[in-house]
DNA sequence: TTGTAGGCGTTATCAA
DNA sequence: TTGATAACGCCTACAA
């Protein structure tokens, strides 16, 4: 890597930075009449609103510090999302970047930064959140005992939750996973499917690859994948299917090779099934690779069935539930950046809409 | 939207909220040493701290300030992330997406947020940037005459630019734009292609759509459009193509729309074009798209060629030049962030690789 | 229209 | 090991 270190062309830099008051001193004003030229130019006289302007060019003032008016006046002009992953990894999935859109359109709008602070699973450093200088926070899709949440909460900003964990006193914005989940159970049970598998998102924040025993479904740190693996048992289980038997696989990470992982081990531990049910549709997607390679057909040998409703997904046309992602991340920046806001503990459920698409039909035979 | 103004179960709210400074005299001990609590816990015997501690939880007092802290330390831990677009808008764009991602792995390791902070292209608006608390600023893909780009340099922070504009006196990381069209135009001219088109981005902050002449091109406020323009005329000329003949057409949204709506226009000044080129993948495709449309097959009738190499054009297997867009992203955030950052002007000049696919082949006849 | 002065909450420095 | 003091740079009543 080239590293020409060029004719510096930054004003003298051997004068400390200019500030408002070393500014107001060089032209003989007070320091009110400085911040008054920045931030409420109506109160000055236009001439002398122009000598400011031109000592502060000439002296290469900046404007004023943001930092020390935040602390002045108590507002930092920005909002904080946390994610539960790595940040590189929020943007390899659909659905978080669909909220993100929606979350940023809102703050736009509001005239606002997004703050992204990194919350690595595997990390107890908090001191991200600690040290964010924003005026609320929207945690996005953590698990309930994750201590960067818990960091948000002693904050005691304005903080809205998105998908989970469900917590009394802040504001939360999700959809019925738990209905929306035994919509599809239903769908399956409906066009005669009994034998089914299940590949769903990691449930603890520690890496954990394979079968899932009931007592770890219902103990799940993550409540969207706890709910929707209780939708479908409740689903299964009114259709006389004995849970117990179905093989249930658990996925840490959320991509295509983790689908197709959790597929291959649904197989392993029954090789019978009509119905493969996936609680993402980057997992499904993922599965439906897997049993390509091993030339069974869907719908025909296996049904499959996603959750989220992403671009690729409807393009594929897998039979899905759809949720409004983006509408997601509008809703939790509205209620954040509300200028009245004065209530906690508002909750915003958005519809959700079970996808029929060419990837399930009844089973063979 | 359903809202229940639950329970609230935040703590106390009449007193006025700790400080290091209350806290302190609730303990009968000095401000510094409640700071030390924080900063510096082995400056402090461990059951004064326990005392400390317990009693900042007893008044819940959340920890010193970030804003105050900033303001003394003169660090804000965070840097900011400069995007030409309303942000939602570019979390469409896979290319820029990697660059997000490659930059949020850098502010990961060096454990500073990223802000994103809004440039919407019409407004002069510059207080996001004025306002914005951080250490630091990359400034991504803006058009040399934006009014926010000129605001970042103003605040006098460490900045990196990516892309473009060049500018003395900050940091660059980059291609080599003009010697990776040419290299386009050489492939194409080889095949054998005399007679083609070009679908170019945006080449200037006000919406415009349609032909774009040789002065539009040669003063294209976006550095990169203007030098792959020069790359493929240099190319095409040196082939004896009469650059004033090619219907170069200029599409201000970058989507698979544009890029079709662009096809379109071309094939409207010149329907004998053997070889559409456009200027980034996402246009190729939509360009693509709209010549599937029209019954001409791709590359037998005409040749299509991108630029970037996004992950859903190499799955198309399109010919286009492949760009490093995540190690773009890296390498502005080292020169961000790296400690030793003395001198300015540096330039990272990444490779790029021409990569034929399936789109391009002799033109027919 | 302009100026005075206090304080926002913290940390660095130096002394005890 | 702990404490006193002085900034950090700004905003905003209030007064002139």
């Amino acid at each position: 890597m080239p590293s020409y270190p060029l004719l510096m062309d930054s004003p003298p830099r051997s004068r400390p930075p200019a500030t408002l008051a070393s500014l107001a001193a060089e032209i003989g004003v007070s320091r009110t009449t400085v911040s008054n030229a920045y931030n409420r130019p109506d109160q000055l006289s236009p001439q002398l609103r122009a000598r400011v302007m031109e000592a502060a060019a000439r002296l290469g003032y900046p404007g004023p510090d943001p930092v020390a008016r935040s602390l002045r006046t108590r507002k930092a002009g920005a909002v904080g999302l946390l994610l539960t992953e790595q940040l590189s990894y929020a943007f390899r999935d659909p659905a978080a970047l669909a909220f993100l859109e929606g979350l940023t359109l809102e703050c736009d709008t509001a005239r606002v930064g997004l703050l992204l602070v990194p919350a690595r699973p595997g990390s107890d450093d908090v001191s991200g959140v600690a040290s964010a200088a924003v005026d609320g926070f929207v945690a996005y899709s953590m698990p309930d005992d994750d201590p960067h949440l818990h960091a948000v909460l002693s904050r005691r900003l304005p903080a809205v939750i998105c998908d989970q964990p469900a917590l009394r006193g802040t504001d939360l914005v999700g959809i019925d996973d738990a209905a929306a989940a035994r919509e599809i159970a239903e769908h399956l049970v409906q066009l005669g499917h009994r034998r089914i598998g299940v590949v769903c998102m990691r449930l603890g924040r520690a890496r954990r690859d394979g079968p899932v025993d009931l007592a770890r479904q219902q103990q799940a740190h993550y409540h969207v994948q706890r709910h929707r693996l209780a939708g479908l048992r409740a689903g299964f289980v009114a259709a006389g299917v004995a849970w117990d038997r179905v093989p249930v696989v658990e996925q840490f990470d959320h991509s295509l090779e983790a689908g197709a992982r959790g597929a291959a081990a649904v197989l392993a531990m029954d090789p019978g099934i009509t119905a493969l049910v996936a609680t993402s549709d980057v997992l499904a997607m993922g599965a439906m690779q897997e049993l390509a390679r091993r030339r069974q057909r869907v719908p025909e040998d296996v049904s499959v069935t996603g959750f989220d409703g992403v671009r690729a997904a409807l393009d594929l046309e897998l039979t899905t539930v759809v949720q409004p992602s983006l509408e997601k991340g509008r809703q939790a920046g509205r209620l954040l950046l509300d200028p009245g806001r004065t209530a906690r503990g508002r909750r915003v459920v958005l519809p959700t809409a079970l996808t029929p698409g060419r990837t399930t039909a009844p089973p063979r035979i």
